[in-house]
DNA sequence: CGGAGCATGTGGTCGGACCACAGAGCCGGT
DNA sequence: ACCGGCTCTGTGGTCCGACCACATGCTCCG
């Protein structure tokens, strides 16, 4: 079998400091919390120059795994965080708006994703998420609610479920996923028939999910969901033909 | 309803630059395969210091969108591309480092990921990846064969089922959720009693899996994957614990 | 006609300087 | 003794100008 060689070189020197750092993360010797030293000490420790350090730093805060603020005090500097939703859904929208992925491998992630939030959340929810979710139901089935508005309070509603859900990794896929189509919902709603008419229709989706969710019925809570996306995304592929 | 204000800044430049890129990518101007300007001619014409366009162009390369190398000719220069496998492992290995997510829910994110890549797979997989598949398997089940190897050829049967189950986004999802573990699944598989006991029964569960997929049961495969997983990362539980 | 060598353009790096901002500490008035 | 404002200091953020390494394209000489 011939040996796959693989391109040993990486000689930019931010890439060499992000792998340093990253070293001591994966060692445990930095841990959410933590703070750098300031970009001036650092560089020089490190034998790089500080535009190198701060390119290395840069990519750990576009990974949500560090966070920088100027100032003094305590709360200055750069400091481990462990903030990856912002990452992911950033991460997700580009890729998705590059075309990386289609709609439909967007939806079926949706399903697959989704069915796992609302069984983990008919098990686990805590009643406060489940009362937030119910004001966000109540917000979105206001009369004469607008789509944009719409569309906040669904996605705030889709993710808080996925986070009462207890599993953090999924919360977050989930809610990536989620907003990296957001856009292309909003477009999709706005050019609805009888918006009026959808609303109510995806309101009552929404009631009974969280009826569901409550009286922990898992299954059926996810078999409802995936109905709920697959009309939803249903629409968002027939809206722009029709038109 | 009070109106939740968010904060609004992010005067950093940097930032600007990079949206005002995002922008482009989202509106469909700049498109995978299309070239930006050299950093000397860009900087200026954005009205921003060559440091600050670096950086923005920096976090679009580790999002996975932007490559750039030095030279001359046609493949010189910042490209825009579709790469965001290396990416997504990178964010969730250091995220999964850090203790964002427990070792409970990565095991039911690659559940709920690994079900739907077998049963996309049953459908839709190319016979040409189903026979690399059946010699990564062939790979694994060789005698005497390492841990380390053992690893490797189980990551790209995996990811390799994922990417032909013909959905990029849970492929992406897959490969990048089964890379966090790598390392903790190495070790794991480290400290097992009987390795050769072992690599057996995985071996047994590599090939029924395929001959599942082949045949196209999908939910069989998926159940069995379920099992296959559970059962494995049941060991790295428990195998921690024990020593 | 062909190959060696130079010119050019690209990203990558470096060092130094300055800016804006927020806390810390001082200093004065009350 | 307290409190308010002022200044000082340290932090990240930005900018500029220079140089380096490298790959390509061109030229010039054999």
């Amino acid at each position: 079998m011939p040996v796959e060689w693989q391109p040993v070189q990486q000689s930019r020197t931010h890439e060499l400091v992000l792998r340093s750092i990253e070293e001591r993360v994966f060692a445990g010797e930095l841990r959410a919390g933590d703070r750098l030293p300031p970009e001036r000490e650092l560089a020089p420790v490190l034998g790089v120059s500080r535009s190198a350090l701060r390119e290395a730093l840069r990519v750990l805060e576009t990974i949500g795994v560090l966070v920088a603020q100027p100032g003094r005090g305590p709360d200055a500097g750069a400091r481990i965080v462990r903030n990856p939703d912002d990452a992911l859904g950033r991460l997700l929208r580009l890729h998705f708006a590059l075309g990386s992925y289609s709609l439909h491998d967007v939806l079926e992630a949706r399903v697959v994703l989704e069915r796992s939030s609302f069984e983990g959340a008919a098990c686990h929810a805590p009643d406060e998420d489940l009362d937030e979710a119910e004001e966000l139901v109540a917000g979105m089935a206001e009369p004469g609610i607008g789509v944009s508005a719409f569309n906040d309070l669904d996605t705030r509603f889709h993710v808080l479920i996925a986070r009462s859900s207890g599993n953090a990794l999924t919360s977050t896929l989930t809610s990536a996923v989620r907003e990296s189509v957001r856009p292309l919902i909003l477009r999709a709603l706005e050019d609805v028939e009888d918006w009026p008419a959808t609303a109510r229709a995806l309101n009552a989706d929404h009631r009974t999910l969280l009826t569901l969710v409550r009286e922990g019925s898992g299954p059926e809570a996810a078999d409802l969901v995936e109905w709920h996306i697959r009309g939803l995304h249903g629409t968002l592929v027939e809206g722009p033909t029709a038109s």
